[in-house]
DNA sequence: TTGATATTTCCATAATCATCGAATCATGGA
DNA sequence: TCCATGATTCGATGATTATGGAAATATCAA
């Protein structure tokens, strides 16, 4: 994934309603959601709602499919991912960046990318 | 993490210098880097630099320090952590999404969130 | 205090983005 | 074909954001 992708996906991110209906997505999993139910589980008119999935469908971000009148868009999981990747990309420079942390990216809460040092703050 | 932080967050890294400003930062590890090298780094001016930090800054994303006349910066991890994670938070709604595929989420490439099913492509 | 260095703040300009009603397009049933 | 439904496109308006030079602020050394 490269810079200016990554720059569209985060920009489609950075805003209300796009963020919200990314997690509504990403809650239901790879069946989706047709766009009226998204403007109406938001309180968005149509035409924004079009306009705001248009952007997180141009920034890779969500896959649409027509399922009669209806068109159903779901979270594109993959390109999340590769999202996240790039951020975390070579952390600490591949070294070690603390002693009891390891660098490569995890996500659980139990399990943080790595906690600050306390000399640092 | 909320969803104003979240979309401030993701404001701030969808700009290209700031992208690569946090990039830098997050491989440079804790002790971060001066302003001054972020600006010679990527070629911005000293003014427009401090202006992108400081929106880094603001969105929570890094941390300063003043170090005799540099003021150094370092990339806050455990809101890089947050962001990530209320991304994924709820993948699916809770159920698992894919049978052979584990849903809480991992960025390693190696094990990717989940794969999209095929009857949804 | 004077001078040099590092960074930030101020400001005006230009560019991009969000909103939403009206009109248009696509689909499917009668 | 005619009508209803679901969704997108168009267009005007208002709001937010990026840029960079000049001036101001902070630190340190002599």
């Amino acid at each position: 994934m490269e810079a200016t992708a990554v720059i569209k996906a985060l920009g489609a991110l950075a805003q209300e309603h796009r963020l919200a209906v990314f997690r509504l997505l990403v809650q239901a999993g790879p069946e989706g959601l047709p766009a009226g139910a998204l403007a109406e589980a938001l309180g968005v008119p149509a035409s924004s709602m079009s306009f705001h999935l248009a952007q997180l469908a141009h920034a890779g971000l969500v896959l649409q499919r027509r399922q009669s009148r209806s068109i159903i868009y779901s979270a594109d999981y993959g390109a999340m991912n590769l999202l996240m990747g790039y951020l975390t990309e070579n952390c600490c420079g591949g070294a070690s960046c603390a002693p009891d942390a390891a660098c490569p990216p995890v996500l659980s809460p139990a399990k943080p990318l790595h906690s600050p040092r306390k000399d640092v703050a």
